[in-house]
DNA sequence: CAGAAAATGATTGACGTATCTCTTTTTCCG
DNA sequence: CGGAAAAAGAGATACGTCAATCATTTTCTG
């Protein structure tokens, strides 16, 4: 019925608590027959060192680092937001987290970062540092090519086969001519995103154009936008990908009725106004306080040395219509 | 730096330990002024009590029922396998998980128990027995009016509205006749979400039919169907709000291209064949895994005598393209 | 085989809380 | 004021693990 502790293991191994102890924790000092059968009396009982213990005896603590961009990107505060939220709701778990700048590199001891694989500065430095200093990191929201532990995120090839699809739909049997605009083609989230779209929308009678690249500034936003619709007035539809969207919905608010279909990504107080005054018809979201508690979860995993679980967060879609309350 | 603990609290109350344990747990045989004395250490140090070590210390284990629903419903076995393995992934947190009958009451003794507000034969007694019992609950996918501690479960009238707005946007700018189908009426959630799908529909050039009810048998649900689009060749969409789309998903077999636009609930092996065989459209998923996370995580907080963290689901909105790896 | 080195065992005191027992002090009441 | 009851304090032991010390035994080496 009860769990087996390390008393049982070393019992069961014919040592002493000390050894088992010194093999558990690889003290050394330990020969290698002895190395073996507590090893065997841990998978025989089936023995997992309660971690609870462990971190009240140890006096742990769980001191994380999250290294986000900086720059006007209102997902980026929300999702700093909940992670700061989340670490006071686990206070009691001895969590706590600190919200760094990718441009002062990793400075700090922690027991495991996370990084946004998004174009900031310092990013290269702070990988190098981190891996210098043996900290284990996970990604967010956009994940890095290479060795790290985990990824916390959607999976943004998906999304864009989302959005695809619901430009689909809202063409009906209709053709149309749908205007990509991102941050950089050099992001691979966004470039993932845009990939996924154009998945669905190849076998289609919808067109994509070449996607305009506006470094997700709001100014730029608008001014591409403007040229595009200027040059073609065929589009029928705008698929947002990456930040900047002010820029988006203030445009659309001079077009009025005759405004083109528009998805974008991230649900902001100004997006989420946009949906409610028909400026937008659908945002894609990857609920960042979800995405900051499965970040907790899986940072902690790592810290205690264990798998992480599998944290794919499935992107929300809203319309006009499903909008959380202002309680969730 | 350092969290307070009840030594702490003692001592900045001027009272021995003895007594700051008197009061915290509630054992009586305390003076009035001391007890306000220890509160109000409480209150100043922000002292919370380090529920691991309690743990550790009471040796408590977490026992938590599920009273599912049985039958044919292929989303209450992926519910009930979910949370069988969060609970073995939380073993090591003392957690254990019993799926129970609810036609056999609530014979055990739990610290918590969930049920899901549908119909099943001895919800009504099993609710009167922990009632008595003095164990609280939870409720699961579909609430319950009336007293409980949390509801654990996506917003149905949202869901439904979801659903009302992928039956407009299939439509494009075209009319339609949409059939809805549901287990009961008397269903609460399968009534919300029929609502909200007329919400959205209401204003618009789409006609809600009245419900079928099927009681989410795939036979009844298979013959209804039969039977609407013989008497209304005119219906040009399909919305299932319950169970037992087998039935629905058979006859899309035999009907070939000219099928209607179907939307269901619920990711199913029999729902994702369906969408990948172009069968189906689309799928309002509620993620029974992540509902039995969110379960076990208010469970724990109510036996632990916290708020449990709110936990309304997003649902996820499935097309062809967009489906979960195999390994999500 | 002696002596050093390595391995093992035994023991202890934390960590923060629960729970129990046994004093000692305070308060209450007639 | 005396005695009983109530309240408070003191202390011990346990939960499972960590981390350290010290003693003892085994193994290795020349």
């Amino acid at each position: 019925m009860r769990n087996p502790t390390l008393h049982d293991v070393a019992r069961a191994a014919g040592v002493s608590y000390s050894t088992a102890d010194r093999v558990l924790n690889e003290r050394g000092g330990v020969a290698a027959k002895s190395i073996q059968r507590v090893q065997r009396a841990i998978q025989d009982l089936g023995y997992r060192r309660d971690i609870h213990a462990a971190n009240l005896s140890r006096r742990r603590s769980y001191r994380f680092a999250v290294f986000l961009p900086g720059g006007d990107h209102g997902f980026f505060s929300a999702l700093g937001q909940a992670l700061l939220a989340q670490a006071e709701a686990r206070a009691l778990d001895r969590v706590s987290v600190t919200l760094c700048d990718p441009g002062q590199g990793a400075a700090g001891d922690w027991d495991c970062a996370a990084l946004v694989g998004a174009e900031s500065e310092g990013l290269a430095q702070v990988m190098a540092d981190l891996a210098e200093r043996g900290i284990p990191a996970i990604t967010l929201v956009s994940d890095i090519a290479g060795a790290r532990r985990a990824y916390v995120g959607i999976d943004n090839t998906v999304a864009g086969r989302t959005a695809g699809r619901l430009l689909r739909l809202a063409h009906g049997r209709g053709a149309g001519r749908v205007q990509p605009v991102l941050g950089s083609l050099s992001l691979r989230d966004h470039r993932e995103r845009l990939d996924g779209a154009a998945e669905i929308l190849g076998p289609s009678r919808l067109t994509l154009l070449p996607p305009a690249e506006v470094h997700d500034h709001p100014d730029r936003m608008r001014d591409a936008l403007t040229a595009a619709l200027r040059a073609d007035d065929g589009i029928t539809a705008i698929y947002s990908i990456g930040a900047g969207n002010r820029g988006l919905i203030a445009l659309m608010e001079t077009l009025g009725e005759s405004r083109p279909f528009v998805v974008l990504h991230e649900l902001t107080p100004h997006s989420r106004a946009a949906l409610e005054l028909d400026l937008i018809d659908a945002v894609i979201d990857q609920k960042p306080a979800e995405e900051a508690a499965r970040a907790l979860d899986a940072m902690r995993a790592i810290a205690d040395g264990e798998e992480p679980p599998p944290a794919v967060i499935t992107p929300a879609i809203f319309f006009k219509e499903n909008l959380p309350g202002v309680s969730a």
